[in-house]
DNA sequence: CCATATCGTGCAAAAACGTGCAGAGTCAAG
DNA sequence: CTTGACTCTGCACGTTTTTGCACGATATGG
């Protein structure tokens, strides 16, 4: 294997999992822990990835040299999509949310799926665009610049069309008594359009979002069917949520 | 064994592999490595591959990764995007069609340009996302896989909203009688509706579209405004499209 | 604080490299 | 047909790069 091939497979691997275990890699490719610590050192020069001890994680989104932040994939994240990413099932028409978590549920959608997707996202529009069975509609409007979603009154128009069957939102704040919020008004105001029409309603949240508040509502919890944390976070999520009659799935 | 004959060989492997080692072909042609090597330093010196120790890779790393595929940028398209991209003024709200060489244009606008940007491309939305002054509204829609823009019919009725002041579309036939066409119906819908709304309607054309004609019409000579060729073209656009009442702008 | 895992560096063997050179083949002028 | 210029190919040789291991240093988790 080559050392340029090498690399490039850390990469990928980094982008996918969104870590990187150097023992593991170096195990499964037959080659001392040695190369691949060198490999990973001399990427994280050239400032492809962070070094960590054990492995590596992707660059801090402030460096990161591109000016499309395809969102940086943390392993609580990956681990999100990849068991939101199962749940769908062929033929739904789903929604997905903008944001780095929804993207890794593109990216770990079945490849073979056929599905239809709407998303108010360009960039996991462009993603699902690996999937060669999938449908993609995207929903129009003014783009917000900060999220990189479409948003306004023309977004919630557009999406008067749509009666997904099931829709995959992201929050960043989610309590038991103030309900689920996020921080962008805007924002707020499509993913309420998103859940009226919706029939299933599943909240994406990595492990810090759980007791939190964020200044927009988006919906009480009666309006939400479940939750998606990692298994790490599922019983403290239990414990936050009990009796509000919203399933919790650990995604491990 | 000719010579050329193995490069091109070396040039297909690499395609089909993605990564050439010297050691293994020398093997499987019979040839000394000596050979292969040389020949690699060749093609990397003309820029075919990307020479590495071991063999060779992709000059463009056939980074699957990401769906980035925002076309190549030729010489001529990158001369043609910028001369466009001067062309827009403060205050205008544009229509850009999706396509490589509207996507020069979103990356040569000027950085500080206040102006409202109409697409129906997710890949020049996000191009756009680079300049902060700009306004951003995205057409929605079903996503077309090849072209990557949005297309069909409630794409064609969200365009009924807007009223651009400019519009850029891009052909891949322009014919003095024929008029100008596109090899993709439901694009030509959209670039159609486009046109029908829009107070000025230029056309981006590289030059090996001068001449042509493609299936399905856009529109007559009647309804286009002006045309964007490289200025090497300039005379010949001139030539064939002579008393059509249609400004042609050599980019230079 | 200790046990353990991981890290970085120096080192030596192996692999791959580039260069110079010579033999074989090609081609056109004589 | 012969000659000489030219190209292509493989080999030899010294150089550079890569890789795995040894060893002491450092970080992690209880």
């Amino acid at each position: 294997m080559l050392n340029h091939e090498r690399k490039t497979h850390l990469l990928s691997l980094l982008e996918k999992q969104g870590s990187i275990v150097a023992k593991e890699v170096s195990r499964n490719l037959g080659l001392s822990e040695d190369t691949i610590r060198r490999d990973l050192r001399e990427l994280a020069k050239v400032g492809r990835l962070k070094r960590v001890h054990g492995g590596a994680v992707p660059v801090a989104p402030a460096n990161a040299a591109f000016p499309f932040r395809t969102g940086i994939a943390t392993p609580e994240k990956v681990q999100i999509g990849k068991y939101a990413a199962a749940m769908v099932e062929p033929g739904q028409v789903v929604f997905l949310d903008g944001g780095t978590t929804a993207l890794q549920l593109a990216k770990h959608l079945p490849q073979r799926l056929d599905a239809t997707i709407i998303t108010h996202s360009p960039n996991v529009a462009l993603q699902l665009l690996n999937h060669d069975r999938l449908a993609v509609e995207i929903v129009g409007g003014r783009l917000l610049r900060h999220s990189i979603v479409t948003c306004g009154a023309a977004t919630i128009a557009w999406l008067d069309r749509y009666r997904p069957d099931i829709a995959f939102i992201g929050a960043t704040g989610l309590h038991a008594e103030q309900g689920v919020t996020t921080g962008e008004s805007e924002e707020a105001e499509v993913k309420r359009a998103v859940i009226a029409k919706t029939g299933s309603t599943l909240i994406l949240a990595s492990s810090e979002k759980l007791g939190a508040v964020s200044s927009f509502e988006i919906a009480p919890w009666a309006e939400i069917d479940g939750l998606v944390v990692a298994e790490a976070a599922a019983k403290k999520a239990k414990d936050l949520f009990v009796d509000l009659n919203c399933d919790i799935h650990g995604a491990k």
